[in-house]
DNA sequence: CTATTATATGAACAACAATTCATATGAACG
DNA sequence: CGTTCATATGAATTGTTGTTCATATAATAG
């Protein structure tokens, strides 16, 4: 094996923390499944009740429900309940801004 | 079912095309692995040859080269050969804005 | 040409995650 | 209370993805 021990170091030295890798690839992974994208881009205009939802995405009101689930639990969504209805909304400002950057790297040209 | 035709409405409005998501989610699931992360935040400070990177990471050789493969395809790293040795380097500059925006969501108070 | 070192790749396997289906909860209303 | 509508949840299933193992390519030296 050559050597590279300079450069092991190097990455050393500015080591982060596992946890922090973690709970970043974690974010990352609700981001990267299209039905949760395609839920959040169209909370990005309004908030919707998950029966606009469903019916907006064409999908199943309990696949959807699971997803949103998960995207709660992520603090990406809140939701509010109003009677039998509940709604769902954006919660956090770094929502759309990971999305945009997201967004100018895939639209770069090939 | 109760109506919401106001709700779809608006969010069919600003549709964005499907392609756009789907290339956005495929990009997240990248970020979205905990090996791959790790990945990208040792190259973040330095570029390091596949060697390097599978020791430091106490990873097989297979798995990193099949990671990076992965990587290189959404363009997120890129490569240079020098003799036998194959060195990589992040190669976009939005990389790092994504993992920071992503970093502020996780950082924040629980 | 052969041997050696660094990296890449294909196939198989194991772990995980998304959807579906059936059913449960929860709210409003008679 | 019983019914209806909106949403949630658990279990089963199916599809996807990461790692491993074996092997292939690529470069350099002898």
């Amino acid at each position: 094996m050559h050597d590279h021990s300079g450069l092991i170091h190097s990455a050393e030295a500015h080591a982060a923390d596992e946890g922090a890798l973690k709970k970043l690839s974690a974010l990352f992974k609700v981001f990267g499944d299209l039905t949760r994208m395609r839920i959040l881009y169209a909370l990005s205009s309004t908030e919707m009740c998950v029966c606009a939802i469903s019916e907006y995405l064409k999908m199943d009101q309990s696949a959807v429900s699971h997803q949103l689930r998960v995207l709660k639990n992520h603090r990406l969504v809140a939701s509010r309940r109003e009677g039998k209805t509940v709604y769902y909304r954006l919660d956090d400002d770094h929502v759309g801004s990971i999305i945009r950057q997201g967004y100018e790297h895939v639209s770069e040209a090939e």
